[in-house]
RNA sequence: GCCGCGUUGGUCAAGAGGUUAAGACGCCUCCCUUUCACGGAGGAAUCACGGGUUCGAGUCCCGUACGUGGUACCA
């Protein structure tokens, strides 16, 4: 149904005020997926109208997080395009022309109440029926407007600098309706929607105004965004028509919500279940409120997109894992869901054991490196660090994971389980070790398999099961019950280092 | 309250009038492994409810319920 003349243009348009949630990531990564499917341009815009909710830094934050996420804008700011500027806050002087206009045709005004005059009004009209009074069609004459005053009123007004808005003058019974690439036909009565601020007090456009603008100043064609827009997509609608064209307006796709364990996934879920909510750590420079991310936590890039691509879309088949390419290759917007999906922390963590698996030593090594040397483990060598990797990577689904596997192939564990062998353990045994390390030392070949065979032989000519020893070794050696095959572990620390933490072990156990 | 949107196992979901209603996560059992995982084999659990339409409805229509979003000079 595309029958695109025009090439496609996406944007995503975030306003700088904090992290950059799972919902956000998603609805960039649909975006990003639609536009490089369709070789088309993906557009960054910062919608930064709000100057009371500007937060340092959080510009610079969206633009980290899409570069860890792998998926960066054509157009940005950061990226510059023939369409700048990318910030609304910089556009100011364009949304002017609009507005006028819009109040020359007669499809907006001015209107003059203030907070506390508007605050009354809600006061004066709420009843049972109707809690929250909206500034409409029938309100509209009550209040201190261009369409209650006279002109001169309105122009003395303006002359003596009074602070004023402008508002939509939304028409009477009409039945307003569009064609969403999700939802398909969606309508609303006009009656229902109130006339929205479209210029502020201070001259910056609301996002009602402004997404318009400069969707059809930057060439959107297609417009997405979560399904909380889609109340207020009629203004929009209108705007559309009464500035530029209902036939130049972009397609619209409004996405469903990522849901947290209660309602729509907030930071404070993240908190509360413990699992990251946020692309990437988040301090806010306000009040120091510090929220974790998917990258610190220990996610692959790759999985974190793979596991959000997920969330409300598919391709009709079994396959879950995919790749970006492959996602840019399959990606169908008509294969979005309508509805919310309950954010599952196990799954995601299940997708990122999966990237772990099939990612390679090489790819995972500058990633695990820094985990192991933060915990103070230094002079790692890469080449052995990626065996290692290699060897315990099916035991971590998270990065982090491979600091408890993989730290005792570095230095001897600091606390041994001997819980796990106390009560079994007695003189026998500790003989029998006592001989592994004697016989271990004359050891000419260090292998696995001459390990294990000495081992065994050993266990044999004393006469004890093999398997009563394997654990007891094991958590000489580890620490725990957990790791890879036990003689592969000895192998790998090497002759000097087994037999020392076996003797070390001996000391604790036979107190 | 009003308006919009939605509703297939606990979760993600396939399904586009006729299926024993896929698959995945999680959970349980077993096998492999004298550790933990990985891998393999099984298992429990579902079409919100009520009416229609139809020979036949998870699929179409209408209600109801529930969920969710909006109802700001926030986006």
């Amino acid at each position: 149904m595309l029958l695109n003349t025009a090439k496609v243009r996406v944007r995503f348009a975030p306003s700088p005020t904090g992290g950059l949630h799972l919902g956000g990531v998603r609805t960039v990564l649909y975006n990003y997926l639609f536009a490089k499917k369709h070789g088309g341009t993906f557009v960054l815009r910062i919608e930064d109208t709000d100057q009371t909710r500007f937060v340092e830094g959080a510009e610079q934050y969206i633009y980290d997080c899409l570069k860890w996420c792998g998926i960066e804008p054509d157009e940005s700011p950061l990226h510059g395009g023939e369409f700048g500027p990318y910030k609304q806050s910089e556009r100011k002087s364009k949304y002017w022309d609009y507005a006028l206009q819009l109040i020359e045709a007669g499809h907006a005004y001015y209107a003059f109440d203030t907070p506390q005059e508007l605050e009354q009004m809600r006061m004066d009209f709420k009843t049972n029926e109707n809690p929250s009074p909206q500034y409409d069609a029938r309100i509209r004459m009550k209040m201190k407007n261009s369409l209650t005053l006279t002109a001169n009123e309105v122009e003395k007004l303006l002359q003596e600098k009074n602070p004023f808005v402008v508002r939509i003058k939304i028409p009477e019974n009409e039945i307003i309706s569009f064609s969403d690439l999700i939802h398909h036909e969606v309508s609303f009565d006009s009656n229902v929607v109130d006339d929205k601020v479209l210029l502020k007090a201070d001259g910056m456009p609301t996002y009602h105004l402004a997404v318009v603008v400069d969707d059809f100043l930057m060439k959107i064609t297609h417009a997405f965004r979560g399904e909380e827009w889609l109340s207020s997509a009629p203004v929009h609608i209108l705007l559309w028509k009464y500035l530029f064209g209902l036939d130049e307006m972009p397609q619209w796709a409004h996405l469903p919500l990522i849901m947290g364990p209660s309602g729509k996934l907030s930071k404070r879920d993240g908190a509360k279940y413990g699992f990251p909510v946020y692309a990437m750590n988040w301090t806010d420079p306000r009040n120091n409120e510090f929220t974790e991310g998917f990258k610190e936590k220990g996610f692959l890039p790759e999985a974190f997109i793979n596991l959000l691509a997920m969330l409300g879309w598919n391709n009709g088949t079994e396959q879950e894992l995919f790749s970006l390419n492959e996602l840019i290759d399959q990606f169908s917007i008509d294969r979005v869901h309508k509805s919310g999906a309950k954010f599952d922390y196990e799954k995601a963590k299940w997708f990122n054991h999966e990237w772990i698996k099939k990612s390679s030593s090489e790819l995972l090594c500058p990633l695990v490196k820094p985990i192991l040397e933060e915990k103070s483990i230094s002079n790692i060598n890469e080449s052995f660090l990626k065996t290692i990797i290699d060897l315990v990577k099916e035991r971590c689904p998270l990065l982090d994971d491979f600091f408890q596997q993989s730290s005792y192939f570095f230095i001897a564990p600091e606390e041994l389980d001997t819980e796990a062998v106390k009560p079994k353990w007695k003189e026998d045994k500790a003989g029998f070790f006592n001989e592994m390390c004697n016989q271990l030392n004359q050891l000419n070949v260090w292998e696995t398999t001459s390990i294990e065979n000495c081992f065994k032989t050993l266990a044999a000519e004393k006469n004890i099961k093999p398997g009563e020893l394997q654990l007891p070794m094991r958590i000489m050696l580890v620490g725990g019950k957990f790791g890879p095959a036990v003689f592969e572990i000895a192998y790998l620390i090497a002759k000097e280092e087994t037999i020392k933490r076996i003797k070390s072990a001996l000391i604790i156990l036979n107190s």
